[in-house]
RNA sequence: CGGGGUGUAGCGCAGGUUGGUAGCGCGCUUGGUUCGGGACCAAGAGGCCGGAAGUUCGAGUCUUCUCACUCCGACCA
C-alpha cells in the first residue's frame, strides 16, 4: 500500500487551481491524445480514438436514419475553386495551408489543403444536378481538415482536426431550412442523450455566422468553468454558393432554378466538451453511452484460487449487456481503482475471495463514488440499471450547473459584475446593432453565443445602448 | 500575431549566477515478498541537457539566432 496519497494528488492539477492545466493533465494522463512533431497537431491515442469511434458510429447512424449518404472528397482544393465564393474565401484564406510543389516540380496552380469542403461539394453538385428529380442531395463525409490556427489546444483547437461535414442541396428554401434545423436537432439530441451534455439551441448573429452562409445555427454547451463551447453548427446557405458555382436545376414548372444548400459539422472538439463538462479532480468522467469501457473488472487477491476464474466468468456474462474489460495487470488493486477512475470508466466491479464466499460483487460508480454490494444473481440487471442511472444523473448534474450559472442582465454594470464574479451565461436583450455587440465584447470579452430559439424576453431595451431591443441573446466567454 | 513563462532520462524536477564532461524522485527491466484505495526489498537499464552557430583548452551552465510547448490577449470548429 502507498504510504500517503501524495502521488495521486500530484497527478492531476485541481480544477479550481488552474482549469487549463487540469484540462491538459487529463488529456495526457488519461492517454486521450499526445502532441505531435508538427506544431499544433495532435496524436489521438487509442483511448481517445475509441471515444471518437463511438461518437462517429452513433452520429453516422443518426445521419443515415435521416437519409444521408457518405462520400469522400479530395483533400486538395485548387486556388481558383476556393475563390469562387467571396465571403467564404475571405473567411478562410488567412488560415489555409498551401501545397505548391508536386515532388520537385512547382505546380501551375497551388492547392490548398481543405479547411472545409463547401467548394469541393459545390463543384461536384453543379455537374450532377440537372433536374428537380436529382434533389435533394444529402451527402456527408468523415475526414480531417486543416486550419492554420495560431494558438492551439488538444481537441479544442488544433491545426488538423477530425470531423464530419454534411453538405446538402434542396429544391426549395423551405426544404433547406427544414434540413438545417433537422441537423441542428440531431446534434442537440446527440449531445444530450448520448454525451449527457445539455445544449442551448439558437441562431448566430451576423457577426458570428459562417463565412458565406445566409444563417448559422449553433448548439452551445457550458463547460465546468462557466465558459461556452460551440459544439456543433448547422448552416443555411440559401442560394449563395449555388449562384457562385452554377448549381442549377430545372424544376417541375420547367423553370431553371438555383439549388438551396446547407452544411453542418461536428468535430473532435466535442471530446474536449466531454472532458470539460463532466470531468473532476480525479480525472475524466465518461457518460456510459460513449465510454469505450463501461465496466472494468478489478480482481482482488487474484492470486487466490478461483478469483481469476470468477472474473472471467463475470466478464463473459456482462459482455452481453455492456462493454467490459478485466484489469489483469499485476498492479495493486488501489492503483487500479485510481487509474480507471482517472480514465473515467463509469462502473468498477471488484471481485475477491470475500465476495465469492458471499456470492456478491462490489460495484462502484464513477459519478457518485457510491459503493454497491450486489448479489451475483442480480448483477446483470443491476449493471444495466446503474449504467442508465449514471447517464441520466450526469446529464442532470451538467444541466444544474448550467442553470446555476445562467443569469440575466439589464444594464452593463450588471452584466460586467456578473461576468467578473462566477463566470457563466448571461441572458440580455440586444438592439441588433453590430456596434453594441462589439462594444460588449470590447468591455467584457464576452461574445454573443447565440440568439436562443426560446426568445422569452428579459427586458425591453438593449443592455448596451438602451434602445428598444430586438432579440434575446445569450452571452458568454468562449473557448 | 503581441505580452509572459518553460524546454535536462518515459514523467516531474535539481544543477546554471561561480564553465571542468550530469543527479534526484516516480516510472521501466529482472528476481523475490505482497495484494479490499496508487505496496516493499534487492539488482539493473536508460540522457551527446530542444536545435544551430559563437566565445573558450573545455559549454547543461556564457552570447546570438531558431524551434516547440504553455498561459494571457487578438482571430477561428
Amino acid at each position: 500500500m502507498a504510504k500517503d496519497g501524495r502521488k495521486l494528488v500530484e497527478a492531476i492539477t485541481p480544477m479550481d487551481a488552474d482549469f487549463a492545466q487540469w484540462y491538459t493533465d487529463i488529456v495526457k494522463k488519461a492517454e486521450l491524445a499526445d502532441y505531435a512533431s508538427v506544431r499544433g497537431c495532435m496524436i489521438i491515442r487509442p483511448y481517445g480514438y475509441a471515444i471518437w469511434e463511438n461518437i462517429q458510429r452513433e452520429l453516422d447512424r443518426r445521419f443515415k436514419e435521416t437519409g444521408h449518404e457518405n462520400v469522400s472528397m479530395p483533400m486538395f482544393i485548387p486556388e481558383s475553386l476556393l475563390q469562387k465564393e467571396k465571403d467564404h474565401v475571405e473567411g478562410f484564406a488567412p488560415e489555409v495551408a498551401w501545397v505548391t510543389h508536386g515532388g520537385t516540380e512547382k505546380l501551375a496552380e497551388r492547392l490548398c489543403v481543405r479547411p472545409t469542403s463547401e467548394t469541393l461539394f459545390c463543384d461536384h453538385y453543379k455537374d450532377i444536378i440537372q433536374s428537380w428529380r436529382d434533389l435533394p442531395k444529402l451527402y456527408n463525409q468523415w475526414c480531417s481538415v486543416v486550419r492554420w490556427e495560431k494558438t492551439t489546444r488538444p481537441f479544442l483547437r488544433s491545426v488538423e482536426f477530425q470531423w464530419q461535414e454534411g453538405h446538402t442541396v434542396h429544391a426549395t428554401e423551405e426544404e433547406a431550412q427544414e434540413e438545417t434545423l433537422r441537423m441542428l436537432d440531431t446534434y442537440a439530441s446527440f449531445c444530450e442523450d448520448f454525451l449527457a451534455i445539455p445544449v442551448l439551441k439558437g441562431q448566430k448573429t451576423e457577426k458570428e455566422k459562417f463565412a458565406g452562409a445566409k444563417a448559422t445555427y449553433t448548439i452551445e454547451a457550458m463547460m465546468h468553468d462557466g465558459k461556452a463551447l460551440q459544439s456543433g453548427t448547422s448552416h443555411n446557405f440559401g442560394d449563395g454558393f449555388a449562384k457562385a458555382f452554377g448549381i442549377q436545376f430545372t424544376d417541375r414548372d420547367n423553370q431553371l432554378k438555383y439549388g438551396q444548400q446547407t452544411s453542418w459539422g461536428m468535430s473532435t472538439r466535442i471530446i474536449g466538451a466531454i472532458i470539460m463538462v463532466h470531468g473532476d479532480d480525479s480525472g475524466l468522467k465518461l457518460p456510459p453511452r460513449v465510454a469505450p469501457v463501461q465496466l472494468i473488472i478489478v480482481p482482488v487477491q487474484s492470486q487466490v484460487q478461483g478469483v481469476k476464474e470468477k472474473a472471467e466468468e463475470l466478464k463473459a456474462a456482462l459482455s452481453r449487456i455492456c462493454r467490459v474489460k478485466i484489469d489483469e495487470s499485476d498492479k495493486q488493486p488501489g492503483w487500479k481503482f485510481a487509474e480507471h477512475e482517472m480514465r473515467g470508466v463509469p462502473i468498477r466491479l471488484e471481485v475477491g475471495p470475500k465476495d465469492i464466499l458471499k456470492e456478491q460483487v462490489v460495484l462502484v460508480r464513477r459519478d457518485s463514488r457510491e459503493k454497491l454490494f450486489v448479489p451475483m444473481a442480480e448483477l446483470e440487471s443491476t449493471v444495466m440499471k446503474v449504467l442508465e442511472d449514471i447517464q441520466a444523473s450526469m446529464f442532470a448534474r451538467a444541466l444544474e450547473l448550467r442553470e446555476s450559472r445562467t443569469t440575466t442582465a439589464v444594464s452593463m454594470p450588471e452584466f460586467t459584475a456578473q461576468l467578473d464574479g462566477r463566470q457563466g451565461f448571461i441572458k440580455a436583450m440586444w438592439c441588433g446593432e453590430r456596434a453594441c455587440e462589439e462594444a460588449i465584447k470590447e468591455k467584457t470579452a464576452a461574445t454573443a453565443r447565440l440568439m436562443p430559439f426560446d426568445q422569452t424576453p428579459v427586458g425591453e431595451t438593449c443592455v448596451c445602448c438602451g434602445k428598444p431591443a430586438k432579440r434575446l441573446v445569450v452571452w458568454g466567454r468562449a473557448y
